[in-house]
DNA sequence: TTGAAAGCGCTAACAT
DNA sequence: ATGTTAGCGCTTTCAA
C-alpha cells in the first residue's frame, strides 16, 4: 500500500470545509481561492465562476482564527464592565455593539465585579487573545493594567467619565460637574440639610467623583459637611430603600436627598412613600441617569441625563476609525449632561 | 555579513514575548518550554526553575490565537441575545458569564435586535471563530442556524423559554403556562374583561407564547376572544404606556391587563394613575417577571417571577460540564417559575 | 529528561 | 493569471 494520501481529516472539526478543499474541488491552487476572496478582480473570469461556485456549494466560511494568527488582526474589540445587570452600563454596550458589528468586528465581554485587580486580569486574558482595541469602563485603573494597555498599542477607549490624561481616548462627561449641577440645583430650591445616597466608590470612580461633586457644591455654597448625610450602599434599588430608611433614622431632618443613581432614587422615593414622608415637602429627591423610570414615578423624579447610549455608539466608532486608519480628531470626548428639573424637587 | 541570524521581530506584535524568547533566553527548546507550562513535573528541577524564572521576568502570555489553531478549541462561549437593554437578559447574561469565567472561559456577545437572520449571520460569524459552545435567547431559530449548529457539533444551550427538541439542551421556563397561570388568576378574581399588552410576536417566542398563554386561559375559562383587547408593541416602559392609553381607548370598559414584561406594567401603572383610573379597583394588573420595581410600585404589582440569573448561570454550567467531558443528566432543565400576587390584581 | 520536525488554516512575498 | 514557498506561535508526535 503506497498511501502517503489517505489523509483522514486530522483536523478535528468534522464539517469544516478549508481553503485547500475547495481549492481541490476547483482545481486551483489555494491562492487562487484567497483571490477569489479578496481581490476577485485578480482571477480569470472564468476560474472566478468555477472557484465562487465550489464556494457557495461547500459554503465555505473563513477560519478567523487561522486567519488571525497570520495577520495579526483578530477583529476582536474587548469591554470590560463592572456589571451587566445596570442600565447605564448594558446601554452603553449595546450603543458599542452597534457601531462595531457593521464594521465587523465582535464583542469580547468581561464582568470585573467592581474590582481593578479583576479588571487587570481580564484584560491581560483579553490581550492574549489579540484583541485589536478595548473598552474599559471608567477612568481608574491599575497601574499594571494601564502598563500592559501601552506597550500592547492597540486602541484604547475609556468611558463613563473624563479625564485629562487618558490612556488613549476617553468618551463620556464630568461626574465631579454633574454631581456639583444637581446638588446646586438643590441648594439654590433652599433645602436646610441636603443629604447624599451613592454607590461604593471602590474601585468606581464614577461614584466616586459624583460623591466629590455634592461635597463641591455644597463646599461651595459654604456649607459644613456633614458626614452623616452621607450613605454609600450597592447599586440597586432595594439597596435604595434601605438607605433612605437608615438616612432618615440617622438624621430625621434631612430635608434633600441627592442619589447617584436613579436606581436607588427610586428606591429612596418608594421608601419615602411608604413613610407617608411627601416629596418633595418633606424631602426633596434628585437622581442621576434619567431612566425610563424617573419620568414615569409620581413625582417624577429631577435627575441628570446622560447619553448612555451615545458613549458606547462613539466609543465603537472612535475603535472603528483609528483601526480603518482614520485619524481621530479628539482623544478627548465630553459628552455633557443636561439637568432634567421635574417634580421630586 | 553572515547573519542569517538578524531577524528583526518581523511579527507585528511589538512586544509581545513568544515561547521562543522564553527558549532562547533560557538555553531550552521551545517544547521544554510548553511542558514547563503543562506539565511541569516532567521537567527536571533544576531545568524547571530556570524557565520559570524568565517566564515570569518577560511576563509570558501565551497566544491564544496560535493555540486554539493548533487545538482546536478556542475557549470562548458565544452568546446570541435579542438586546441588551432588558433587565431580563442582562441579568441572564451576567449569570452566564460569571458561571463562565472561572472555567477560564470568555464570552463573545452578540446582538441580534429580535430578528432570526441576524442571529444565523451572527452564529455563522462565531463557529467561524471555532467558539466552543454558544448560548441562544429563545427556542425559535432558522433552519440554518440549526443545521449550522448541529454540524458543529458544540455544545448548544437555548435559554429562556422550554421546547421538548432543543437543539441540544434547553434551559428556561414555559412561557405558555407562566402567561396562562397568571391569566387563570386574574379570572378567578372576577375582572370581566381582561386585556392583554405584549411585545411584539415577531422573531421573540418567549412573547408569542406569552400571548399564547393568555389566549388559552381566557378560551378554558369559556371566554370569547377579543382581539380588540389585545395590544402589541415594544419593550419598553413608555410604550407600556401608550398602550395602556390605546387600550382605554378602544376598550373603555377593560377591566384588567396582563402584561407580558414588568417594563409594560409599570408603564401601564403609571399610565392609569396619570388619569386617576384606581388600580386594582378601576383596573387591575399584572406584570411578568418580577423585575425589583415591581414590589416597589404603590400598589406593588402582582407578577410572574421567573429565575432570570438562574437561567444564565444554569445555562453556563452546563456548556462548563459538557467542554469538561462531564455527563450532563438532564438536557432539558425547566426552572419554573412562580405566581407572586402583590396589590395591583 | 529533552529536542526536532511537522502542521493547524490561512496569507504575504515571491516566482512563473 | 496562477502557483510555490514560507511562516504566524503554538502543540503534538516521534526520537534521542
Amino acid at each position: 500500500m503506497r498511501t502517503p494520501r489517505a489523509r483522514p481529516p486530522k483536523s478535528l472539526s468534522p464539517g469544516r470545509t478549508r481553503l485547500s478543499d475547495v481549492a481541490r474541488a476547483a482545481s486551483v491552487s489555494t491562492m487562487t481561492v484567497v483571490r477569489v476572496l479578496h481581490e476577485p478582480h485578480k482571477v480569470a473570469a472564468a476560474t472566478r465562476a468555477r472557484v465562487t461556485r465550489v464556494l457557495t456549494e461547500t459554503a465555505y466560511t473563513p477560519d478567523l482564527v487561522a486567519r488571525g494568527l497570520v495577520s495579526n488582526k483578530s477583529g476582536l474589540v474587548a469591554a470590560v464592565i463592572p456589571l451587566l445587570t445596570n442600565s447605564l452600563i448594558a446601554e452603553i454596550i449595546q450603543g458599542l455593539s452597534e457601531a462595531l458589528a457593521p464594521a465587523g468586528f465582535h464583542l469580547l465581554l468581561g464582568a470585573s465585579g467592581f474590582s481593578a485587580t479583576e479588571e487587570e486580569v481580564l484584560v491581560r486574558a483579553f490581550l492574549s487573545r489579540r484583541i485589536d482595541a478595548i473598552f474599559l469602563t471608567g477612568v481608574s485603573h491599575t497601574k499594571e493594567t494601564i502598563r500592559m494597555l501601552k506597550r500592547a498599542g492597540i486602541p484604547v477607549v475609556e468611558g463613563g467619565n473624563v479625564t485629562d490624561r487618558p490612556i488613549d481616548m476617553v468618551v463620556g462627561y464630568s461626574n465631579v460637574k454633574a454631581a456639583a449641577e444637581i446638588t446646586r440645583y438643590l441648594v439654590k430650591r433652599g433645602y436646610a440639610k441636603i443629604g447624599y445616597i451613592g454607590a461604593f466608590p471602590q474601585d468606581n470612580d464614577r461614584a466616586r467623583d459624583r460623591r466629590r461633586g455634592y461635597e463641591l457644591a455644597l463646599a461651595r455654597s459654604g456649607r459644613k459637611l456633614d458626614p452623616g448625610l452621607c450613605v454609600e450602599t450597592t447599586l440597586d434599588m432595594d439597596a435604595g430603600s434601605h438607605a433612605m430608611a437608615t438616612l432618615i433614622k440617622r438624621r430625621p431632618d434631612v430635608r434633600a436627598v441627592f442619589c447617584s443613581a436613579d436606581a436607588i432614587a427610586v428606591g429612596a422615593l418608594f421608601e419615602c412613600k411608604r413613610r407617608n414622608f411627601a416629596v418633595p415637602e418633606r424631602i426633596a429627591l434628585a437622581g442621576f441617569d434619567d431612566l425610563a423610570i424617573a419620568g414615569q414615578v409620581v413625582p417624577s423624579l429631577t435627575t441628570l441625563r446622560v447619553p448612555r447610549y451615545l458613549i458606547g455608539q462613539r466609543a465603537g466608532e472612535m475603535i472603528r476609525d483609528r483601526l480603518a486608519g482614520l485619524p481621530v480628531k479628539r482623544r478627548i470626548v465630553d459628552t455633557g449632561f443636561e439637568l432634567v428639573p421635574r417634580d421630586s424637587a
